[in-house]
DNA sequence: GTAACGATCCTC
DNA sequence: AGGATCGTTACA
């Protein structure tokens, strides 16, 4: 199967998010076991300027991570126990990433790292040459909706309403 | 130090 | 409608 690349996630937020359905997400873990699920809901979150996105307040620690380069993961604690999995995208020191909302199966940003066994440890993650986490074409191309990104309302009228949001029919 | 706040999910 | 639960952030 063929792992996408770098060409793949360096393109703006917003051509990579609806892109991203239909895609496999595959996951090794450490006994060597290997599971697959196909990408069914993403949100995109675009630069300092999108009020909903946590590069808004500039680069920090925790958001360091976006400014990379695309084709890593960005991996955050929400509510004291949700892992969150973003894939950043776009050109170094152009905070972009793509969160993950949903796969076969598993409908809930926070119930999909769960069932993968994602946390911290994944930030940072390059999945072009990880050996536990990458992605794989599928040449699927599923017909979508797009609507508003879920609990940003802190974001403001313009960025709240952002039809930002990604979903396979 | 200290306090407020979440890109959520589950149960009532 | 409300609670769980804690890292990140800003500010004193």
């Amino acid at each position: 199967m063929s792992r996408l690349d770098h060409t793949f996630f360096r393109r703006d937020v917003l051509e990579v998010a609806p892109a991203l359905l239909g895609k496999r997400l595959v996951r090794r873990y450490d006994d060597g076991r290997e599971e697959s699920f196909l990408i069914t809901e993403t949100e995109a979150y675009r630069g300092e300027e999108d009020l909903a996105c946590h590069a808004s307040k500039g680069k920090t620690p925790r958001t360091a991570t976006m400014y990379l380069p695309g084709g890593v993961l960005y991996i955050y604690l929400i509510y004291g126990m949700y892992w969150m999995m973003n894939i950043v995208t776009g050109t170094e020191e152009d905070p972009q990433a793509v969160l993950i909302r949903g796969i076969e199966g598993f409908d809930g940003p926070g119930k999909l790292t769960r069932r993968l066994s994602i946390d911290k440890s994944f930030n940072a993650e390059d999945l072009v040459t990880s050996s536990r986490i990458w992605l794989e074409e599928t040449g699927l191309l599923p017909s979508y909706t797009t609507s508003p990104r879920i609990g940003v309302d802190y974001a403001g009228e313009k960025w709240k309403n952002m039809p930002w949001r990604f979903k396979v029919k």
